[in-house]
DNA sequence: GGATAACTTGAGGTATCCCTCAACTTATGC
DNA sequence: GCATAAGTTGAGGGATACCTCAAGTTATCC
């Protein structure tokens, strides 16, 4: 019923070396510069030709389907425990801190998740689960009469912005400012604290345009 | 006294044209594509070589102290206002709502408050001129007791890093958003959403380092 | 150990952007 | 008008990064 690959196809041995070497190396180099870091610094942190590197994966995206996944499922993870958790309001707490404490930890995923860089195949759909989950944090939060009615899941598209902005810049120099700034954040998103709204959330229609570009 | 330009040199007509040429071709420009902008590209649309956008403008840096201290004054106007405003509070918001429209309305400007880029000779002045005004503004809204006691000065930078972020992401696709997210960042911000904060304020040094980077 | 398919290599072509400078053009003052 | 200083030009050299492919190397199977 699934079909799961249409050709596993093993690897030589050295072909299996190589490609782990990249992976380690893909996933330390994203993981430090973001996901426009050079290629080249890839294949040559992995101790392997550039040609090596492109039989391996042919583009910058393959290198994304194969780090994010797992990447990915600590998010799920984080999404599960905020859902488990007793009180709503906290699970929604614990939910942006720790989507954004993966995000601190890593550039390349902090890029990912800023929609900094056009997401296809795997991480896409792994996008849309998470953003699927994030939308019962939410809803369940709303419910609860603690989170502000107003706050839209859209609304967390915005917040992610916002934060990976913060996040990055204050990486290196205060790796933990970005807390600060979403205590503030979420000082307004509780029900009340809220005063009415200047602008309507996105539409869906601009919620795909923006994904789109860039 | 003050001993104004060391020598003023007055230019060649063409010159002089060629010069008003490069520097509206460069406000377009940086407007539309942010300050890495290639200067190919406002030679180009100067209908000018390169040589002579070099001649004029012998760095990047050199362009954005042309350009900036205009825009720059269109803040020094927000900050009066915001100054002038009865209420303390409506001032930080005219302030904060003031500020992020010009952001809106320029990527070059985005880019240059964000401290995407490294700001040298007037911008930099300026920032710092603009950074006093902000500090009376939100001493003032703190005064009144309705802006949070423990939001410092130095949280407008994370503020402005946050809401950049939001607005060159929605520039195209929703230009209002970042009201929206901004509104929420605001009933945060009030005395009486006002809860404890994890971490504390940027210092002095890390504010520094932060600045220095990139 | 040899044949063969699988894999690796890295020089080199493309592209973009930076910046310079020797040769050319033109405004200006006499 | 003409001499000259002022200004302009754009080819070209330097960097960086992308990606390809013909030639060389190596694991694997018998």
């Amino acid at each position: 019923m699934q079909q799961p690959a249409p050709a596993p196809k093993p690897l030589r041995a050295d072909a299996a070396r190589n490609r782990d070497k990249l992976l380690v190396a893909a996933t330390e180099v994203f993981g430090e510069r973001g996901l426009d870091a050079p290629l080249e610094e890839i294949a040559r942190r992995a101790g392997v030709s550039i040609g090596t590197l492109y039989n391996h994966f042919p583009t910058r995206e393959a290198f994304w389907d194969a780090i994010f996944p797992e990447r990915l499922a600590a998010l799920e993870q984080v999404t599960e425990t905020a859902l488990a958790a007793p009180d709503a309001w906290d699970g929604f707490v614990a939910f942006v801190e720790g989507l954004f404490a993966l995000q601190a930890e890593d550039r390349g995923l902090n890029d990912a998740l800023a929609q900094r860089f056009r997401a296809a195949g795997e991480v896409e759909q792994a996008c849309h689960r998470g953003f699927r989950h994030a939308e019962r944090i939410i809803r369940r939060a709303r419910d609860s009469g603690q989170l502000r009615p107003d706050f839209e899941p859209q609304d967390l598209v915005t917040l992610i912005w916002a934060m990976s902005q913060v996040i990055r810049e204050s990486m290196e120099a205060a790796p933990d400012q970005w807390r600060r700034c979403l205590a503030f954040f979420l000082d307004g998103l509780r029900t009340g604290a809220a005063h009415p709204l200047p602008v309507a959330p996105l539409t869906q229609g601009q919620l795909s345009e923006v994904m789109r570009s860039r």
